[in-house]
DNA sequence: TACAATTAGTTTGTATACAAACTAATTAAA
DNA sequence: TTTAATTAGTTTGTATACAAACTAATTGTA
């Protein structure tokens, strides 16, 4: 390929990421309504629902969020009751965060998300698969240089 | 797999698409602050080496960027001289938007970007195939339903 | 031809994102 | 044992994103 044509919209890899993730994300926004979440604060939740304690650094290194984006997004689900913040008596730095009952029941409406953005998005399972293991190889890829 | 699984981090398909997005976006930065752009305002001067006039509508059809998005964005390329902003004197409500001399001329600044982040990304090129063809795909699908 | 409907773009409000600067607590080390 | 360095999280500043409301221009239509 001519070096020209690189930069063509086309021949771009980034460019329909970008529009699939952004585009995928706007599906789950009217969805995640009414559960009075954003994807991102969704996301979250998630991260919660399968670890019940944790804290800003552990959050960031997995979700890939910095901790500035964090700590606003965290007192919003604080607010609307799924999680608590507390200071740790034993490192005052560190922030002990811990999902609410209220946060874990909010599961239980997240069920059909899945399924219903899985309609949305209409690949085979194999398709899926092959995107997946894709994009963790290009995760990788990309995250190794940031040591 | 269990509804319940459905909602682990690992079983997510926009979980890593989003991420990929993001931190390919976020090699972009470093390089294209040498341009003085954003990785947003990248795609728009891309657009604009293929196509030297346009409006408002019809960036925002090609690049699914909202317009109340591509207004500030392209007050701001006008304020680095890229582009030009003209209201159309057939109907005024249309913008007519040029690039200009300096803004042509920044794609040869871009010109080795995309080899750049392609060693980042650094997969074969019958992965990218596959990746690409399974993101325009699944935009489609996702597009579909928006009419 | 007035008035309704549509259209193009802008403004406003909310929510990310992240770099850089900052604060406070803890740890290391001179 | 002070002081320096590190660490965890917050604040600030800039730039998206997009829905909803708005403005002004144009078009459709009764």
């Amino acid at each position: 390929m001519l070096q020209q044509d690189s930069l063509r919209l086309e021949n771009q890899l980034c460019f329909p990421l970008y529009l699939c993730s952004k585009e995928i994300i706007r599906k789950y926004t009217p969805i995640l309504e009414k559960l009075n979440l954003t994807y991102t604060q969704y996301i979250v939740m998630m991260y919660f629902w399968e670890k019940e304690k944790s804290n800003v650094k552990e959050i960031s290194k997995t979700l890939l969020l910095d901790s500035s984006t964090l700590t606003p997004l965290l007192k919003k689900l604080e607010k609307k009751g799924y999680i608590t913040r507390v200071r740790s008596s034993i490192d005052e730095r560190n922030l002990e965060i811990e999902i609410t009952k209220e946060g874990k029941n909010l599961k239980n409406k997240a069920l059909s998300i899945p399924e219903q953005i899985g309609k949305c998005i209409d690949i085979t399972e194999d398709e899926a698969k092959a995107l997946y293991s894709l994009l963790y190889k290009i995760l990788i890829n990309v995250e190794k240089e940031n040591k």
